[in-house]
DNA sequence: CCCATACATTGACAGTCTTCGATATATAGA
DNA sequence: TCTATATATCGAAGACTGTCAATGTATGGG
């Protein structure tokens, strides 16, 4: 119904229906994962942490940092919110630290992804991916 | 200068002076990574022309995906811009496909952030970390 | 109590991003 | 040359995001 003639026999154009291998749930998800990570405040926040693992409180990443406290907190806020750090409030401080197993499950993900997409660019054939 | 008195002597606050581990230049450029990656049509994209490596053309990405053809267009070249794929233009078709070796760099610098972040997160000893 | 400090929250603004209709460009068959 | 198709581009609308001043809340010293 779509090719009547006029068409110069497209190789393979329309093939795909609906459905795709990643769908389109499982994206959703990813790309949350994926923006976390996608601001350069929220990667020097998480880069700080990770250095010094547990003793950070907001007044250190002020201090570090080229933006101003409610800044700060806004994004330390988000990484909260989605598991990727945990606060440890003391007096007048609050000391935030990377969950390590939020940590690994994410990389998990966005590793096994990058992963996916690689494989068949290697030129391998199709039966080493349909066995995942 | 800083505590004069009214301090409950806070255990290392404000000891970070302006200069982090990432500095912002290279969390700009990691948080580009990230972004290219943060949007579930992107990540489709990517998925088809892995999955069907090398024979893809717009039309088969419209007809798989949620959205219309004008906005495949606008990530197919944010995608190409950032060098994440390449076109390849026969006839009326453009075939899209994923360039290996961005793919290899761009995955090698996410993950080794990642693997960064984990690095004290594993209740190691600092001189571990000093050590690189 | 009063005050200083650490942090959170609110509200507003500016910039960016996604999306799509409309339109343009290009290619190829008749 | 005329028409149909594939893709690109333009322009605008709407949503989302990062930022900060102002303000609120809580804690602790004097």
């Amino acid at each position: 119904m779509a090719n009547l003639g006029h068409r110069p026999a497209p190789p393979r154009c329309g093939l795909l229906p609906g459905d795709v291998r990643l769908h389109a749930e499982a994206a959703a998800g990813l790309s949350r994962d994926f923006r976390l990570l996608a601001d350069p405040v929220r990667l020097q926040i998480l880069d700080i942490l990770a250095e010094r693992g547990g003793e950070v409180c907001v007044c250190d990443l002020e201090a570090a940092l080229p933006v101003k406290q409610p800044t700060i907190s806004h994004h330390l806020r988000l990484l909260l919110r989605s598991g990727a750090v945990t606060v440890d409030r003391k007096g007048l401080w609050a000391y935030y630290r990377i969950d390590p197993s939020d940590l690994r499950a994410r990389r998990s993900r966005l590793q096994s992804y990058l992963q996916s997409l690689s494989i068949n660019t290697q030129a391998q054939p199709m039966e080493a991916i349909n066995g995942l």
